[in-house]
RNA sequence: GAGGGGGUAGCUCAGUGGAUUAGAGCAGUAGCCUUCUAAGCUAUUGGUCGCGGGUUCGAUCCCCGCCCCCCUCGCCA
């Protein structure tokens, strides 16, 4: 028999065959498998509980017939799971010393894993919208979770084996250029791509243009007008634009390459301009559009904050009164582009929460449009996440109320890495010190976005971000590194000296055994609704774990089976940890 | 007013589609480095799971009502 990869589906299979023999039960039952506390078992079932008072049955004794027939499935094999009926009418499931030896024997490296994972994504093909940030800005903090939340997500989907495009949606075509080029144009400024402050000098003039367009109504026609020109075609603007985009997508792209994100599109909304037109005229013959105070827009009565009968009118407005598109348009016309020419089977957007009604409305408006013109619709989700708050409570900004800049975040947490670094381990290479201050810093400016839930708001501090201590970054790199060091002891690479490894067998051993092989389970969670904290949890436990296990154990010991499980124990903590981290987008380390 | 999110230990947060003592990290207390990296490990203090009802043998979790905080609500994205 194979060794199974992911326990729990299994088992749960089997009990949806076994309760097919159990007359009370039957087809449809559902067993309600779920991860237990380890102090009573690996996994239990709750399912016969809700079945026993639906039958008015006795549940315990339904319980104990379902175990029965459990035990006569083919595939069921005692020796590896053990299993009881506990408490009212729970079926508890514990996997064997020989379970968990035989689990690590076989799924010993990522492509194991990812052969594992494979079948929860495998033949989906999916787009991934992030970071998407808007163009002629410098990043600042509030670019930190799209990039960091996305990348995670991505790796995510990737890994449990879906066909994967990450298309980067920037804002390129907003209403924000009419004001920009008409500063450029009065401010007589020289746009320089090489030099360093070009973006700072453009945000400064979008400033300065911003509040001169509000003051004075003849200027905001001049931007408007600037806008309309450019829409239309102008040469001249056309090419102050085209180098404003490469300059700011420079930019974006040195602060990606710090946090290892990559794309494989930038598709922005400008992409888009000649493929709008379409939508109009598609969604008025379907009757989805109608004109209301002079722009197009799409009413959804079936939702009461977006019907007509709403108190405060809140329709999708596809089309502006003066004609022009804005993001309603271009999501449109994204979403058939990723339909027709990717074939997308799924579609993740990745943005704030503040979003979510623009998105429930794109979908309810992309639902209808694709029935009406015979169109498969992807699956869509809108993964968006909370507020990075300052230690007011309120969003996060710097004294002068200028949001704090992504690179000076960066680089104080590489900075005080670098100290850390530096107090701890003196002796390695200042080059060698100045790659794990980095690796860490940025890191740790990860970690504390993803290990909480995306969808609560979170509060940055410095302080605990930078502490080095508990449920972070470098305490997982940390453990990692405690692993690869035994194997640089022993002048082994990680995977070696694990032959005639026996099964786990002191608490310990016990403990990290079944804890490595939760992380099929881990993996499943964080999938299921796309949050990454599940993961890092997962982790954090793994290292505890592994901090148990090598207080307690001695791994360099005389007895060579002994040695050599925890060997194999190692190596499996150490990749598992490796390939975990990556899917957040950390890099592990090998010293530290 | 409508919609979304949150209210769990001093602080930051998990969790629970019903089981005994509600978890973790920080902070506090007490131990552990001649031995595989102590950025660690062990033990321990600390909670009416916002408030009030309901269903149930049993609710932090489900249902109803209420209170507080944050966000969004017609042409920005």
């Amino acid at each position: 028999m194979s060794v199974w990869f992911n326990p729990a589906r299994e088992i749960e299979a089997l009990l949806r065959q076994a309760a097919e023999a159990v007359p009370t039960l039957g087809k449809g039952f559902n067993p309600e498998l779920k991860p237990s506390d380890p102090r009573h078992a690996d996994f239990q079932a709750n399912g016969v509980l809700a079945a026993a008072k639906a039958a008015k049955a006795n549940p315990r004794a339904l319980a104990t017939s379902l175990v029965e027939a459990l035990r006569q499935q083919a595939g069921w094999d005692e020796t590896l799971v053990q299993v009881e009926v506990a408490g009212p009418g729970f079926i508890n499931f514990k996997l064997t010393p020989a379970a968990l030896g035989a689990w690590l024997r076989e799924y010993r490296d990522e492509s194991k894993w990812r052969a594992g994972a494979a079948r929860l994504m495998g033949g989906q093909k999916v787009i991934i919208d992030y970071p998407s940030p808007n163009t002629a800005k410098q990043m600042h903090v509030g670019h930190l979770r799209p990039i960091v939340i996305g990348e995670a997500v991505a790796r995510l989907i990737a890994f449990c084996g879906a066909d994967l495009i990450r298309d980067n949606h920037i804002g390129d075509w907003g209403t924000n250029f009419g004001i920009l080029i008409l500063a450029i144009r009065r401010a007589k400024f020289v746009l320089d791509p090489q030099s360093p402050e070009v973006l700072e000098d453009l945000e400064r003039l979008y400033k300065e243009g911003s509040a001169a367009t509000k003051a004075d109504p003849a200027l905001l026609e001049a931007a408007r007008a600037e806008l309309a020109k450019l829409q239309s075609g102008d040469p001249e603007n056309l090419a102050l634009w085209e180098q404003i985009v490469a300059v700011s997508n420079a930019a974006c792209q040195r602060i990606y390459d710090q946090f290892g994100l990559k794309t494989d599109y930038i598709l922005g909304e400008s992409f888009y301009r000649d493929k709008v037109e379409q939508v109009y005229t598609e969604l008025q013959q379907c009757g989805l559009a109608e004109e209301s105070e002079g722009a197009l827009v799409v009413w959804h009565d079936e939702e009461p904050r977006f019907s007509r009968q709403a108190e405060t009118k809140l329709p999708f407005i596809v089309r502006k009164k003066d004609g022009s598109s804005n993001y309603a348009s271009t999501d449109l016309a994204t979403l058939l582009y990723r339909t027709q020419h990717f074939k997308a089977t799924e579609i993740v957007y990745v943005t704030d929460g503040r979003q979510q009604d623009h998105f429930q409305q794109l979908f309810l408006t992309g639902k209808k449009w694709f029935q009406a013109t015979q169109r498969t619709l992807p699956r869509l989700r809108h993964v968006w996440f909370g507020t990075i708050l300052g230690s007011d409570g309120k969003a996060i900004k710097t004294k002068s109320g200028d949001p704090v800049r992504l690179q000076a975040l960066i680089d104080e947490a590489t900075q005080r890495a670098f100290e850390s670094v530096t107090n701890k381990s003196p002796d390695l290479p200042e080059v060698e010190r100045q790659h794990i201050a980095k690796t860490i810093g940025v890191a740790a400016l990860r970690y504390a976005d993803l290990s909480s839930n995306r969808t609560m708001d979170y509060s940055f501090s410095w302080e605990k971000l930078l502490s080095f201590e508990g449920n972070t970054a470098p305490y997982l790199l940390y453990a990692n590194v405690r692993v690869r060091s035994i194997f640089r002891k022993l002048n082994l690479a990680v995977g070696q000296g694990e032959t005639g490894a026996s099964d786990p067998t002191t608490p310990t051993e016990i403990a990290l055994a079944r804890k490595l092989l939760a992380f099929t389970a881990a993996l499943d969670q964080a999938l299921e609704e796309l949050r990454p904290h599940h993961l890092c949890t997962y982790l954090h436990e793994l290292a505890s774990a592994y901090g148990a296990f090598y207080a307690a154990d001695n791994v360099i010991v005389d007895e060579p089976d002994v040695q050599a499980r925890r060997l194999m124990l190692c190596a499996r903590t150490s990749a598992i940890m490796e390939t975990g981290l990556r899917l957040l987008g950390i890099e592990p380390l090998e010293r530290m």
